[in-house]
RNA sequence: GGUCUGGUAGCUCAGUCGGAUUAGAGCAACAGCCUUCUAAGCUGUGGGUCAUGGGUUCGAGUCCCAUCCGGAUCACCA
């Protein structure tokens, strides 16, 4: 039993026999107690005032008093200070509690059975006429380290993406590259596939605007210069000729596409993300008008004199909603009702979380209610995981004007980066092959950039500058990263010692901490609050999940390590002369060195054996 | 204009269920610490009207109302 319920449970019977009330659970206020204080932990009395009808600071006495006596080998001493009253925990307690941790290399963890709720996360959704950029990236993390943390709560999760190949767009690239491409392939350029037709969009982008501008020139109104120009309509054409099924056309969509998704499938790998099916829209496209059609039997939705059909959703609170052109074609709504269809079909799902920018806050709201009106039992509680836009210091990321961050080229940077810095401490690396530093770099950049932007609160819009966006210092991956790293370095100069592999070679956790009460060492402030900042791990991974929000994993890991450095620089672990001191404390590096890897992993940040 | 969302140090960000006379980190600036388990570290100094004004109460950065400023959205685009 935690410590923490065996204080909440006697507090809840001594208020009883006290003051003649009934205690509910949440009125027991446990926390850590500040360090100006002597104590760990500190129960918040004011609730109790009311009861005891006397001034807190003689309730917290009277309290503190029957603790003691009902839970000696817990509270050994206690103070009050007005209303807090601080609480010495006894040191077998803290051991007892490390030695729980430790032995549980799951620890924080809710196990997944088959009975769990079954959650589809659909992150990333990519176009296919250009290459990944920093949004892409925020989105790829964020959806990624999300699909861990539910898991870590006990779901079982699907991922999903869904590939946006078809449209307007991707008939631009297709277009500037018949044009212009001279049958250019990633192969005989040597360009990653999504980069190549990326740049055929630009072309496009940019031809296609000297045509406007010249239109313009000749007297026409911008408007309809946009609508006019040769190129615009050529790919219209494109688009009805796809849409048609003309084999030429599609050969080349399927031909380019293929290209793109090499290029993704590239970048994926490098951010460490992986799907477990993927949806592409000119397979679904065409999926919802049937789902529209059976709410508009139903009553749901009502047609227009034109043919087209809507949703009145004023009674909701919001406006009327296109779901139906008056052609008769789909629009986006329709679309993800016509995948949240085909999804149900594939998978039983009992939750669905879309990672989409908050830019389509108002698209989720009434997609929400759309489905809950068709009858998805998810459809009302889905979850719009809505993270806000990277910002660069001068303003937004716009294509157009050049202020795009790739993805793959920031990637390329921050892994150089970190290649550089190591190679500038050459003694830390000493007998390390190039490969294994290079590995190493990899995981250290990929940890700075990851970190940099999972810790910062989801829904918030976020400042990347790319100069100082990578800094290996301070609140960072490599900071976290370097503290594992160390703890490795302790752990194996521990178990060299152990000779003749009395412990297995590769296990982080010593092989045994059971120090018998009365061997208990007396623990230090230091040593204690780390324990605790061990057991806050399991409250963080729970509220991550319930918040749907990595970041306070990140800033856990962070704090836990930097209380750990400070640890690590007041005590000298090995040299530790006294034995139970020195179990202790090599226990508790390897149960530190546990938890930030599994904290870190949530995050889908690796951690390096050395560095 | 309607709806949603944010505003905390020069900059980037934390701040748990409302808790402690003094609101925390990091960066940047300054001053110390490598014969000692990895100095990508540690210690210290300076830097704040928690946008503003009210309210709720034992107690508010946190909850409620109003105002100001920023962002998003309100398409027969996706």
């Amino acid at each position: 039993m935690k410590i923490e319920n065996k204080i909440t449970e006697a507090v809840r019977q001594i208020v009883e026999e006290l003051y003649g009330q009934p205690v509910p659970e949440k009125m027991v206020q446990l926390q850590q107690t500040r360090p100006e204080f002597e104590g760990q932990i500190t129960l918040v009395v004011f609730p109790f005032t009311k009861m005891s009808h006397k001034a807190p600071e003689q309730t917290a006495q009277e309290i503190g008093q029957r603790l003691a006596e009902k839970l000696p080998e817990v509270v050994s001493r206690f103070n009050a200070v007005k209303g807090f009253l601080n609480l010495c925990i006894s040191s077998q307690q803290w051991v007892a509690l490390l030695e729980e941790i430790q032995q549980n290399p799951r620890f924080g963890f809710t196990p997944v059975t088959a009975d769990s709720p079954l959650v589809m996360i659909e992150y990333s959704s990519p176009n296919t006429n250009k290459p990944l950029h920093l949004g892409h990236v925020r989105n790829n993390l964020l959806g990624w380290a999300l699909a861990q943390v539910m898991e870590a709560n006990g779901n079982r999760v699907v991922k999903t993406n869904i590939v946006n190949d078809r449209g307007i767009h991707i008939c631009k690239s297709m277009l500037a590259w018949l044009k212009w491409g001279n049958g250019e392939t990633p192969e005989s350029s040597g360009k990653k596939g999504d980069h190549l037709i990326g740049d055929y969009y630009v072309a496009f982008d940019k031809h296609y605007r000297e045509e406007v501008r010249e239109l313009v020139a000749q007297g026409m109104d911008e408007e309809q210069a946009k609508q006019e120009a040769p190129l615009i309509k050529e790919a219209h054409a494109m688009l009805v000729k796809w849409e048609q099924n003309d084999s030429e056309v599609r050969a080349l969509w399927r031909k380019m596409n293929e290209w793109v998704y090499a290029g993704f499938d590239e970048t994926y790998r490098a951010l460490g993300v992986s799907f477990d099916k993927i949806y592409y829209e000119s397979e679904t496209y065409l999926e919802g008008k049937e789902k529209v059609e059976e709410g508009l039997q139903k009553g749901l939705f009502y047609r227009r004199d034109d043919g087209s059909v809507w949703a009145d959703l004023t009674s909701e609170g919001l406006d009327e909603k296109l779901l139906l052109r008056s052609d008769g074609t789909s629009v986006y709504m329709t679309q993800d009702i016509g995948t949240a269809k085909l999804r149900f079909q594939d998978f039983p799902i009992d939750k669905m979380i879309y990672v989409v920018g908050n830019e389509q806050n108002y698209h989720f709201q009434v997609l929400s209610i759309l489905l809950d009106k068709l009858g998805f039992k998810w459809g009302k509680d889905l979850v719009h995981f809505s993270y806000g836009m990277v910002e660069l210091p001068n303003g937004k990321m716009k294509s157009r004007e050049g202020t795009v961050v790739d993805a793959d080229d920031l990637i390329a940077t921050m892994v150089a980066d970190a290649r550089q810095m190591s190679a500038d401490k050459v003694n830390r690396l000493e007998g390390i092959t190039e490969e294994e530093a290079q590995e190493i770099a990899r995981i250290v950049g990929m940890g700075a950039l990851k970190y940099f932007i999972l810790k910062v609160d989801a829904r918030k819009n976020m400042l990347f500058n790319p100069e100082e966006s990578i800094d290996f210092n301070g609140n960072t991956g490599p900071f976290i990263q370097y503290t594992y790293a160390r703890i490795r370095s302790i752990m194996r100069k521990w178990e060299k010692e152990q000779e003749a592999g009395s412990c297995p070679g590769n296990s982080l956790a010593p092989c045994t901490l059971h120090l018998a009460p009365e061997d208990c060492p007396s623990l230090a402030d230091r040593e204690i609050s780390l324990i605790q900042k061990l057991q806050g791990f399991e409250a963080t991974v729970k509220q991550a999940g319930q918040d749907y929000n990595p970041s306070c994993i990140a800033n856990y890991c962070y704090d836990l390590a930097s209380e750990y450095n400070r640890f690590y620089h007041d005590f000298s672990v090995l040299r530790e002369e006294d034995e139970k001191k020195r179990t202790f404390r090599i226990a508790l590096s390897a149960a530190v060195g546990q938890v930030i890897k599994n904290g870190m992993g949530l995050l889908g940040i690796e951690v390096p054996e050395r560095m």
